[in-house]
DNA sequence: AATCATTGCCC
DNA sequence: GTACGGGCAATGATTC
């Protein structure tokens, strides 16, 4: 039991009794666990720049800290909010009314590791959770002396209010209040879960572990262990196949790509082996026995993209925006039909073409923009007509293109082999769409200028100058496309706020919902760019 | 036990 | 001679 006090107040006890029964509107918060893994809760901090609090769990005075995680009119500055709130679920605190200086970070395109933060923009010290635990010698935070543990919890709560001051005038209004508002909505959905339906889990269970022990046992009496790259890449080679080296060119390379080349049916063993293992151990024994499937969504990718995962406590957690969208091996039941309304219905919306929409408008290229002015307009088809190639070609060409791809790369992705004859549709390509061609350059030569390229709204992106110039040509070019689509896409989940209850599962540019869902009018309008949402009615499963 | 390397699923 | 952008996670191999 320990309650600590950090301030230049003479009488602490008076100032506990005034801060919690008369909170200041603004106040910055911090949970201590056990680690990450164990997220047991160990105290709660609480600053105000000036002036630090902390109380351990089990002191009388916590629950009069509840009460102002849990009180909407209190604004609450976090962290990265999507690890406190997750800790404080059981506890039922607000997560309406949250800011949040890691996402601060991420919009301003500067470091958000709060010790890296701190250092930078206040003139607070934050030692990192690692070394604390080095320098004390304990092996996680119930070790530690519960006054080392609180001074370490008020000065990282009194960083994050200090930062938050020292963001909240730099950092674009109008976007910031389109992520923070999107937290509650990450939180919910986190939440809710979607339902699995058993009965098909069981039967998909069945028919992998089927295929998946056959494969094994064929491979096992070839003495070779499927699942190791070292041992397929020595069995091939002495089955005289020709293998690459990887990247790396540390060993042989055995990736898809390169055993789907081979004659050898030990190739094609080693193919069905792994399809059949990676659904097993991803999707069917991860969620064996659950009802439900939850997942922990964060906003920390570079581009402003919602990322999906394994929170990493105890709870079954998982990422669902890798779910195969399809089974490519013949007769394979697909691992989404597996995913199931609570009621009768799903519906189904994804935003068309979200991403080459938005090509056309960051680049203004007109002929883009003229095909996406027919409501039925497919960028596809029209490159697919411009260089005379199919339309799968055409596709795949697109969005290559968007993310810098170069000759080579382009032929493997097409299958169209000769190289001369992909440089030329290449050189097409930037003819077709002129003005589209040269924003890339523009974008290129601008951001390695500048060392960070910006999206529509405003977020800034600095370069990764460590991975070399070639790289940051392409991301360049694709982190405001991506960017942009990502921040659109944020646009229409407000838009949808008010069904907030019914939204499953978020894949970037889709939205699956349960119940008949009518949606609001005006999606394909909430920014400057117009996309229009395709949605699918009544579905029974999301396969 | 922790980290690296490879692989593979999604958009 | 040649990297296609952003994610997360499992597994085996290697290192400590």
């Amino acid at each position: 039991m320990a309650r600590s006090y950090l301030g230049n107040h003479p009488n602490p006890a008076e100032r506990w009794e005034q801060f919690v029964f008369n909170p200041p509107p603004l106040i910055a918060f911090d949970t201590e666990t056990i680690s990450l893994r164990d997220r047991t809760l160990l105290g709660v901090g609480a600053s105000i720049g000036t002036e630090s609090f902390y109380v351990t769990t089990d002191d009388e005075w916590f629950h009069y800290f509840l009460r102002l995680l849990q009180d909407q009119s209190i604004d609450k500055i976090y962290h990265n909010c999507m690890f406190d709130l997750r800790v404080l679920r059981k506890y039922k605190v607000d997560y309406i009314n949250i800011e949040d200086t890691a996402v601060m970070c991420h919009i301003l395109g500067i470091p958000a590791v709060l010790e890296e933060a701190a250092l930078l923009h206040t003139d607070t010290v934050v030692e990192s959770a690692k070394s604390f635990l080095a320098r004390l010698g304990c092996k996680d935070m119930s070790q530690a002396p519960v006054e080392e543990v609180a001074h370490k919890c008020q000065i990282d709560a009194e960083a994050t209010w200090k930062l938050y001051q020292a963001l909240k005038y730099k950092v674009p209004q109008g976007y910031y209040q389109v992520e923070r508002q999107i937290i509650p909505m990450l939180e919910t959905i986190s939440q809710k879960g979607i339902k699995i339906d058993q009965q098909r889990h069981k039967e998909l269970s069945e028919w992998y572990t089927r295929e998946y022990s056959y494969y094994k046992s064929l491979a096992d009496g070839m003495g070779f262990n499927p699942g190791s790259t070292q041992q397929v890449g020595y069995i091939l080679a002495r089955r005289k196949n020709f293998l690459p080296l990887t990247r790396s060119r540390k060993s042989i390379s055995t990736d898809k790509s390169v055993l789907k080349k081979l004659q050898d049916p030990v190739a094609q063993l080693v193919l069905l082996y792994r399809q059949t293992q990676t659904i097993r151990s991803n999707f069917l024994i991860p969620l064996n026995g659950l009802s439900r499937a939850y997942t922990t969504l964060h906003m920390d990718a570079i581009t402003g993209r919602i990322s999906s995962t394994d929170a990493g406590d105890s709870e079954p957690d998982r990422n669902l925006q890798n779910i195969p969208r399809k089974a490519d091996m013949p007769g394979a039941p697909p691992v989404r039909s597996m995913f199931v309304p609570d009621g009768k219905y799903l519906t189904k919306m994804d935003a068309n073409q979200i991403e080459l929409r938005v090509l056309a408008h960051l680049s203004n290229d007109s002929h883009m923009k003229s095909v996406y002015l027919d409501p039925d307009g497919d960028i596809h088809s029209e490159t697919s007509r411009g260089l005379g190639i199919p339309r799968d070609a055409a596709k795949t060409f697109n969005f290559a293109m968007i993310y810098g791809a170069e000759v080579y790369t382009l032929s493997d992705r097409t299958g169209i082999a000769d190289l001369k004859q992909v440089a030329a549709y290449r050189r097409l390509w930037m003819e077709t769409y002129p003005e589209a061609a040269r924003w890339m350059i523009i974008q290129q030569e601008e951001g390695l200028r500048n060392g960070y390229v910006e999206t529509l709204m405003g977020r800034k992106m600095m370069l990764p100058v460590e991975l070399g110039e070639k790289h940051c040509r392409n991301c360049a070019v694709n982190w405001p496309v991506q960017g942009t689509a990502a921040e659109i896409f944020k646009l229409v989940m407000l838009e949808c706020r008010s069904m907030i209850d019914a939204i499953r599962l978020q894949i970037h540019d889709e939205l699956l919902d349960e119940g008949d869902q009518e949606l609001p009018s005006g999606l394909a309008d909430v920014s400057s760019v117009h996309v229009p949402m395709q949605v699918d009615y009544k579905v029974e499963r999301w396969y």
